[in-house]
DNA sequence: CCAGATTGGTACGGTACAGTACCGTACCGC
DNA sequence: GCGGTACGGTACTGTACCGTACCAATCTGG
């Protein structure tokens, strides 16, 4: 039933679309744009998604697996806490604040009114599997009497929420290039260091 | 020159463009939808705004304005930090989860690839007047001798950010119809609580 | 009360876009 | 090799929208 050039094709059309979507914001994009730069006629494409919001829906769901991916392979148990938000607060911001993640994340966000299963894809992609990744690790930590008792999930919230705010919206409003290294790093010092006191945790020696 | 009803019908559109587009974004709304909202013509709207850009921008630049009044006259100075923390995150949810904040939020991060004007505007009217507030304080307080050393600026973008992700987020994506107050004060408790600690600050006796 | 400017209402020009129709062509299973 | 299906290319329809033009009504300052 499948030729093997359908698949291809329409992984393509979502690639084309993606990109100019992500560049520019779906009113801003045409779909005879997006058949001028994948190719074809927009008979495929209206055969394959529908109409353009089904086009649409159907990349945005595609881009949110696709995002995660770094994410979910992210181990932290075993660690000691020290090490362990430092390892997740890396990962964090190499996903946080990729471009595409960005431009992800403003497509949504702009579109969640008229796309409310955009919204809940999103969601539960981006920021739902870190705070859960980090509150298993708090859970084994508390377990292990490495740190005070207290809710992971609340925790894991905070930590990463506090790494998140100001450095993704400044990205998102086009007020920062590209984000400095160092800077991410003292930033992730910091929110360490006062996170562990708030839990209970002295690190043994030198970081 | 300016007939006292030029203001009136300036601020007339501003407003019933504001609605509308707060609802819907910058593409979806026409210039025939706000003049039907406000009555009178477009040759009015083009007269005072140039074009549907300069009317986008110049009411992006009055929304920031208004929406931080609530922030401005917030005062800390001579609180306890755990006081302190807590009238500033009850002052901070208000303005953040306000409808009006988030579309506004929506909008600009949305269009901020096309009015990087409106991105600035926006971050100097939202998160940075509640960050130098909230820096004033932890300079005050650690020039009182009442926490430990360290950024007050980054201390307070640590802050104010722990308690802004996950709930913006979800309010933002519409998973959240309204904020559950019950929640907000579980969620600001514990992260005063934590950070109280991460800032070496003990509370005298019970909150 | 009056000249002059501004506004309301409507219509219009030009353009862009979503979605469809049509036709020729290349590729598929058989 | 052959019939059927999917695809590429282009043209087309209807619509929506930005910005402007025109004219009558209204208001302003003197």
């Amino acid at each position: 039933m499948a030729r093997p050039s359908q698949a291809k094709k329409r992984e393509a059309i979502l690639d084309a679309a993606t990109e100019l979507f992500l560049e520019s914001g779906y009113s801003r994009v045409s779909v005879d744009a997006i058949v001028a730069k994948v190719g074809g006629s927009k008979r495929t494409i209206y055969a394959y998604f529908g109409d353009k919001d089904g086009l649409f829906s159907a990349l945005i769901s595609h881009l949110c697996q696709k995002i995660v991916t770094p994410m979910v392979s992210l181990d932290l148990i075993g660690l000691a806490p020290d090490r362990a938000l430092r390892k997740m607060a890396d990962a964090f911001f190499d996903v946080l604040l990729a471009p595409n993640t960005l431009e992800l994340h403003r497509l949504v966000v702009a579109e969640s009114p008229h796309f409310p299963d955009a919204g809940r894809a999103f969601f539960s992609a981006a920021p739902s599997i870190s705070y859960r990744c980090l509150s298993d690790y708090f859970a084994w930590a508390e377990n292990e009497g490495l740190i005070t008792p207290g809710s992971p999930y609340n925790r894991a919230r905070l930590f990463l929420d506090s790494l998140t705010g100001d450095i993704q919206l400044r990205c998102l409003l086009g007020l920062v290039d590209e984000p400095d290294k160092e800077k991410l790093r003292a930033l992730s010092d910091e929110a360490i260091d006062i996170f562990l006191d708030g839990i209970g945790y002295r690190r043994a020696s030198l970081p």
